[in-house]
DNA sequence: CTGAAAGCGCTTACAG
DNA sequence: CTGAAAGCGCTTACAG
């Protein structure tokens, strides 16, 4: 069976292959009779345009890279499940197709194969911003249209969607101190990651503002991983002493924390108070229930995909961002 | 700033675009100082092959399609992140490229954009399949290899993982039989998927095994949300007079049912024993922690893609299948 | 309203 | 060991 191209309906219509990409695309009037025609041979020969001819003739994918987290996270983030199913819906809508990339990056960033190569995607979603990332760099460097979703470092120069983490951590840090809790450790995320700094911020500006200190040794960084929550917590309840409160950079590592303090008989809410980051599925159903920071997940990736599209179609240039507010949702664990 | 191709190398060397080609790819000898040259020029020029170019003139994209669910399901699906997991990492390693679909499937499938398109892919991986699956007939049709995570309708022209999931099921039942129950609800999926067949024949076969019969009005066909989960068993409660155990057909539909059982006020396990499936962190957490079959996601995904590449390059051609043990994880509710 | 033809940027037989 | 050229299957100015 030979391969039905543009130029097979042509020849079986009697005109040209110009004719039928016009009629198909509707990008020139044809003639209702011809088009009939036509549309009645790609029916009969069942032809379908090859996407890949179609992308290099017009320097066009409708396709978006989505550079996602390392695997290990994203079997136990609960978070970008949603953040996903916001981009995928907005995308569908736009007609624009998804190249998914997991984060690899290591030493030699350099031998990077997503990195060497021009993706055919007319445009990047970029989750878990690092300081100096580098996926942004090429980005960037190869002027492919971009929005960060966070908050990256060079704000002048890019499109970015955020929760407002600062303010977030700002109210659950206010939150645990006027209740009367002094000493909060924050479990914080890896120091590389953009979120790590605004978390932090928000955190320390509470103290701040409520005439308090706090003292560098309460902020641990931690990798998004339930187990390494539960290692790393159950050092720090040897090495902290007198803490009454945990607020963690998501609900995963909460789940982690919460394991340690079971395990040393820390009673939660009784002796420690916990708030985490998410207010995902998790922290609904956990035994005692989580106090968490809404960041509305699917609106951050919705609104990310919806940006994306207009700086791709030309709707929008000047770079601009979204700041979507979080709210601190009460449960059992404080 | 011109673009800078493959032309532009050849120039700057003063050599062929062709020998250009070579060099890179490696699939012709060029002698070592002419490839320091095109080398260093791609270097300076930082030259980065058009994808889309590459893929038009060699028919070959090194992209695979994953078709998956439909989002509203993904933001509850903690399996799917450890399928995902799977995939990505295996296509990863052997250099494919993926491309992310979600189920957008309606009543005028016909119309559906992506199946009216020949998308630039070598291959396709196929989540939750369907019983007369318009996806597996479209890639079938189109004759691009595929691999179904899941087991499919026609078996024997198709290459499929999947878990195995009657004696799964079959173990649950067989399990609370055991235990001296007599009346189980089996809240199974949709019934258009292929999987909700398997799960009524081990659910079936363990009655039958033992010497009883069950009601087919015990078995009820849900959608994957934790919303419908609850709604549809706190109907059941009141209408399922007597019974004593629920097997689900996943984790989110667990703590659905966990929730009416809990306002109900039928305690678990002491009332009522509930039996889950996908065994994800949920399981752990809940309160009760829950009784669930583990499936092991991430070897599912990773076999399916190590088999999908397999069959992309032709080093399998008869159709083939790998069926994944389950096992059953006891926890505090059963 | 429609056609002939150049062009997108590569790869790969065909020649030497 | 390397080059000239056809070809992948479309789109889109350029002409009429």
């Amino acid at each position: 069976m030979p391969k039905v191209t543009i130029e097979t309906v042509a020849k079986k219509v009697g005109v040209s292959a110009a004719t039928v990409s016009y009629a198909l695309s509707g990008k020139r009037k044809i003639s209702r009779e011809v088009t009939d025609r036509i549309l009645k041979a790609v029916d009969e020969l069942d032809y379908r345009p090859s996407i890949t001819a179609r992308n290099l003739a017009s320097s066009k994918t409708w396709t978006v890279g989505l550079y996602a987290s390392p695997t290990q996270n994203i079997r136990e983030d609960y978070f970008f499940n949603n953040i996903l199913a916001g981009i995928i819906d907005i995308l569908h809508e736009k007609k624009y197709q998804i190249h998914l990339y997991a984060d690899y990056l290591n030493e030699d960033n350099k031998d990077h194969p997503d990195l060497n190569m021009t993706q055919p995607i007319d445009g990047a979603l970029i989750m878990n911003p690092r300081i100096n990332d580098v996926y942004i760099q090429h980005i960037m460097q190869r002027n492919i249209p971009f929005v960060v979703i966070g908050t990256p470092d060079e704000r002048e120069n890019s499109f970015y969607v955020d929760a407002d983490i600062t303010a977030g951590y700002y109210a659950a840090a206010n939150y645990l101190i006027r209740k009367g809790h002094r000493k909060i450790i924050l479990m914080n995320g890896s120091a590389e990651y953009t979120q790590s700094k605004q978390r932090k911020a928000g955190y320390a500006l509470a103290y701040q503002d409520n005439g308090l200190s706090f003292n560098n040794e309460w902020i641990l960084n931690v990798q998004m991983l339930e187990e390494e929550g539960y290692q790393v917590f159950k050092r720090a309840i040897e090495e902290i002493p007198d803490f009454s409160a945990v607020i963690t950079f998501n609900d995963t590592i909460a789940v982690g924390v919460l394991r340690a303090l079971k395990e040393k008989n820390l009673p939660v809410p009784g002796k420690i108070a916990v708030i985490s980051a998410g207010n995902t599925m998790i922290t609904r159903i956990h035994a005692p229930s989580i106090t968490s920071l809404d960041m509305s997940p699917y609106d951050m990736g919705a609104k990310a995909a919806e940006l994306l599209v207009d700086v791709i179609e030309k709707r929008r240039i000047q770079p601009s961002h979204t700041i979507i507010q979080t709210h601190l949702v009460e449960r059992e664990s404080t």
